[in-house]
DNA sequence: ACAAAAGTGTTCTTGATACACCCATGG
DNA sequence: CCATGGGTGTATCAAGAACACTTTTGT
């Protein structure tokens, strides 16, 4: 231990300790975050992500889920991911004191409330392409939100997340192609989610008209499993980062 | 934000900010994590993950890296692997005190020198698999540790942070089959690993003698790719979790 | 009849798997 | 000369990529 004289609850400068989060969702084709506007120094007037204090009384899930209800609205948290990202903790990263963020992504299906005032700033839908910079280091941890949702829809069946609860391969494969930015194959794409057992399951007789004109389409639910073995690659960018 | 009024340093009771290390190497053929033990309470006698606070002017990963140095006495960190897990800021997990955690796992090649004495405890090399029941959260953080491994050896280059500058493809192997426990077959191991570009890279005419007996085995060195495209899956273990 | 979107089938190529086999060294 | 570990070759099989084609709807 740095501190061989034991615990002192005074014995440094306080850190505060924040979650800020990531929340994405597939609005109209496009990838959209919610962001606040800010109301007061520093960057006012600047976006940020919504976020807040970690209570005495909670850890920075449980703060998490407490915001997110908050700035969207919803109650039910099942069928939602929210998951940690990292934390950011230089000590300049908020010039009136030393603020370390614990922060998250969370994915909603489409339509989950437009924007609910919880409180100070009115919260909002921005396409995700289109950010300017954000205050802080939000820049930074919405990047790596995407980056890690990117990555993740590769291994797992976290796609499904960003579906209502019934929904079409093709609405599915919207949110492959959406959040990689690369069109897919879409018999290779149906054939690789069907053979996945547990990624999805087809809800009996239904069907539903996607673009007005058209086949209707099957409707699916998703499965069980999380993981996706073996893994759904998107096409070969040569040398992608981790 | 959930403190309209502002940030007022003092307002709620004070968060300690540590850093803890899941510091692994691969010793004698076995995965080796370092530990400490603990000696007041809470926890008093049990052995716990290195790890210390955040100081006032310096990030956590600037904590991990000063706590790194001060346990195992590297000096030069190049080559040497630190990365964050997450952060652990369950209310209860001191009893002390509110403490919140950011975890990192740390990998390093065989003899980083046994134990040096930064401070407090002394530190020592346990087996992985023979570690008790440790202080605090620790049980889950190595455990998350090496979930986490073992998962970026799939489609990462990290393996080569487990060895020294120079290695042979048989040492390359054992770090996947003893993180992994499974046996790998060495012709189809040593083609893929050649085949993906930047992974590793020969050192044109070294040749070093391995188990005593046996050809001389040709000697690599870490190439400059960090990303395996495509994926050295581990056998199929169906329904791995992530 | 045509456009649009869902869904099926087929071919080709690549990569993974499971081996058998040869090479160099120490005892 | 045999055991041991490094290194090569090859046949087989499963998965991915590309694309032609059929089906069902609205206009």
């Amino acid at each position: 231990m740095t501190s061989p004289e034991g615990y002192d609850k005074y014995a440094f400068e306080p850190f505060a300790v924040t979650v800020d989060l990531a929340v994405l969702t597939l609005r109209a084709g496009t990838l959209q975050v919610l962001l606040v506007e800010r109301g007061q120094e520093p960057y006012a007037g600047r976006w940020a992500l919504p976020g807040g204090f970690v209570l005495p009384d909670e850890s920075a899930e449980e703060a998490a889920w407490r915001e997110l209800a908050e700035e969207t609205g919803v109650t039910d948290g099942s069928g939602l991911h929210l998951e940690q990202l990292r934390t950011y903790s230089e000590p300049g990263r908020d010039p009136r004191m030393r603020v370390v963020t614990v922060a998250f992504a969370a994915l909603l299906p489409d339509p989950p409330v437009p924007h609910g005032g919880g409180d100070a700033a009115q919260a909002q839908w921005l396409r995700f392409d289109a950010v300017g910079p954000l205050a802080f280091d939000h820049d930074r941890i919405l990047a790596d939100a995407h980056d890690r949702v990117g990555a993740k829809l590769e291994y797992t069946c976290l796609a499904t997340a960003f579906c209502p609860p019934e929904f079409t391969l093709g609405e599915l494969q919207q949110v492959y192609e959406t959040v990689w930015g690369t069109p897919l194959d879409r018999p290779n794409f149906r054939r690789k989610v069907l053979a996945t057992p547990g990624f999805v399951e087809q809800v009996p007789g239904a069907a539903r008209l996607t673009g007005g004109r058209g086949k209707p389409a099957a409707l699916y639910r998703a499965g069980g499993a999380t993981a996706l073995h073996p893994p759904l690659l998107r096409p070969t960018t040569e040398g992608r980062p981790r």
